[in-house]
RNA sequence: GGGAGCGUAGCUCAAUUGGCAGAGCAAUGGACUCUUAAUCCAUAGGUUGAAGGUUCGAUUCCUUCCGCUCUCACCA
């Protein structure tokens, strides 16, 4: 697939020679020093309510650049699209007024960069359009992008629905005509039938052909995620949905840092690479240092770094960067991912569930205009005042034969969770289950996936928070939340392990359960402890996935759709 | 790592029971100075992911390999 075929190399001669003629008419196919002075989307905002008239008189001048993304060509003339960042604006290119330029447009090709003078007016069919005076070739692209570019259109949100069912009856009327003239024919027809529907709103009405070609053109964009994932610039250049999620996902994390900043937090940097494997439970990747020859591990988290940094006195600090875990990959897994902690002193986790709210629910308008989310076929509500329910009681509320006293009864939970465990390996592991792990168990194959919208599970047990706080009133279990969101995790958090005493001992519970063969464990890291006991004021933190949360905010059904270069398998040399 | 599915022109997709690999868009040549999926005429474009097997004949059936997707497991 990779191997360049016949057919693309003469493709790509045809382009390479183009560049060349430039060339001879003295032209650098990759010339610079041409500097657009505005932007597309900034000249039509400025004329969005002027009238041709009105353009015609005042004759205002422009310059652009940007992608060539369509060409309607009519010999001595023609119609191009050049898109910026901010958009596209029709340029319209004539022979007699260009002159001897005009052999340059003559040589370009779709998705090449050009620079573009001019004065705007509207076009007979009414869009704004730069009369080009002056145009220049920037860069000449030797590979065609895939598929064909669709307009853009802007409609307010009522007028998108009404155009979107419209276009839906359009394409499912057309869509099943293989012919392709009659099915231009039936497409017409049907176009002007939904249009007629529409009489009441001639904006909307007019939008109709425009999001007929834009659903065909999105049919024709570049599908094979492969390709997508790989060569993402091939993706973000012709799929404009897909650099709308990027630009959410970068709002997302702007809207996340303001939101700390303003509550007095401190962003902080801490090490990527750990001589000791810390602050999660999970298999990292191993590195090498050369010149202090030393194993070096990618961190799983930054917890304990950061909490380093409260005793130090920074008793609000927050880091958002890549942690790495040398796991499967899934929809929901990439080896490496971006995660929020945050660690604020004098806090409980109590104050981070009513901070974790507020910072989601806000984000959420934020980023998608409205505490209500799209999600696959659900829709999330973010609004605030999401529910907290103990861990035990979620799991009551749905194994009904299970009563509050049983949690004290570790063959009953076995007997339930056994239930569900199908391999002998599985069957295996809850026979030798205590009472926590049976517990985190039942919630995982009964709770878990029926959390859609946002919720707090809390009241964790001890045996699988070996950095969280132990209840007061309830040793058993520890000051700790977790909230799920689509049946997911997003968010882990807990009142933090002060007490050095206490996490000496856990931490020599994970080197035994490392001795008796348990991967995913944490090493002791006897320089936490001594930072422990300079003291550590009372603290609560918490971690977000990032990618996660990105994913239910764009409507994203794999974690590759929200990370730009997600790991793929090498491909062979082929 | 286990299971299921997919891979056909640059892009999106067809191909009857195993019977001449085919369209649209893109491209090339030509016409056209207000189009917006521009239109019209013509041309060209393929190692059907790779290797092997069955067959008179394989895009189609079988085996192996490569890659992707989904799913389970591991894990947040």
């Amino acid at each position: 697939m990779s191997d360049e075929s016949e057919v693309e190399k003469k493709l790509r001669e045809e382009r390479h020679q183009k560049g060349l003629k430039l060339n001879e008419l003295g032209i650098n196919p990759y010339g610079n020093g041409f500097k657009p002075e505005h932007l597309a989307g900034e000249i039509h905002a400025k004329h969005a309510n002027d009238t041709a008239e009105q353009l015609d008189a005042a004759k205002p001048g422009y310059s652009i650049a940007g992608r060539v993304v369509s060409v309607r060509d009519f010999g001595k003339a023609g119609f191009i699209m050049v898109q910026d960042r901010t958009g596209a604006l029709q340029v319209h290119v004539k022979k007699d007024v260009l002159g001897d330029a005009f052999a340059l447009y003559r040589l370009l090709d779709v998705g090449d960069f050009v620079f573009v003078k001019g004065t705007a007016f509207r076009s007979k069919t009414g869009e704004l359009t730069l009369a080009a005076t002056e145009y220049r070739p920037l860069t000449k692209t030797l590979r065609a992008p895939p598929g064909k570019f669709s307009a853009e259109i802007k409609l307010t949100p009522e007028q998108a629905e009404r155009v979107k069912a419209a276009v839906a009856a359009v394409t499912a009327a057309t869509d099943a005509e293989t012919d392709p003239v009659k099915r231009q024919k039936l497409s017409d027809d049907t176009v002007a039938a939904q249009q007629a529907l529409m009489k009441d709103d001639p904006v909307a009405a007019k939008a109709i052909p425009q999001g007929v070609a834009k659903a065909w053109a999105e049919k024709q964009a570049l599908h094979d995620t492969e390709e997508r994932y790989r060569r993402r610039y091939v993706d973000l250049l012709s799929n404009q949905a897909v650099r709308e999620t990027f630009i959410k996902r970068t709002k997302l994390v702007q809207f996340i840092r303001n939101f700390l900043d303003a509550r007095g937090y401190l962003e902080v940097e801490t090490p990527m690479m750990h001589p000791l494997v810390s602050g999660a439970a999970a298999r990292p990747f191993v590195t090498h240092h050369n010149v202090y020859d030393v194993p070096l591990f990618m961190r799983i988290a930054p917890e304990l770094y950061l909490k380093r940094l409260v005793v130090g006195g920074f008793d609000r600090v927050y880091e958002i960067n890549r942690n790495f875990r040398n796991e499967g990959v899934s929809t929901r897994h990439n080896p490496e991912f971006t995660m929020l902690e945050f660690y604020e002193a004098y806090a409980t986790y109590h104050d981070l569930m009513d901070l974790t709210e507020e910072m989601i629910s806000a984000a959420a308008v934020h980023v998608t205009g409205s505490a209500q989310v799209k999600y696959g076929e659900h829709v999330i509500n973010f609004a605030k005042g999401w529910p907290r329910i103990p861990m035990r009681q979620s799991i009551l509320d749905r194994v009904k034969d299970l009563k509050a006293e049983d949690f004290a009864n570790v063959e009953k939970l076995r007997a339930v969770a056994m239930r569900k465990a199908e391999s002998p390996a599985d069957k295996a592991a809850v026979s030798t289950m205590n009472v926590g792990e049976a517990t985190a168990l039942l919630f995982e194959q009964y709770v878990e996936h029926e959390l859609i919208n946002p919720t707090f599970i809390t009241e964790f047990p001890v045996e699988n928070s070996p950095l969280a706080r132990r209840n007061d009133a309830n040793p058993a279990i520890t000051d700790r939340f977790e909230l799920f969101c689509m049946g997911r995790e997003i968010a882990n958090a807990f009142s933090e392990l002060n007490d050095p005493i206490d996490q000496e001992q856990r931490f020599k519970a994970q080197v035994d359960a490392k001795r008796r063969g348990q991967q995913e464990t944490m090493d002791y890291d006897a320089d936490y402890i001594r930072a422990l006991e300079h003291g550590m004021p009372p603290t609560a933190g918490e971690g977000i996935g990032i990618d996660r949360l990105c994913m239910l905010l764009t409507d994203a059904q794999s974690i590759r759709d929200v990370i730009l270069f997600p790991l793929l398998r090498p491909q062979t040399s082929k």
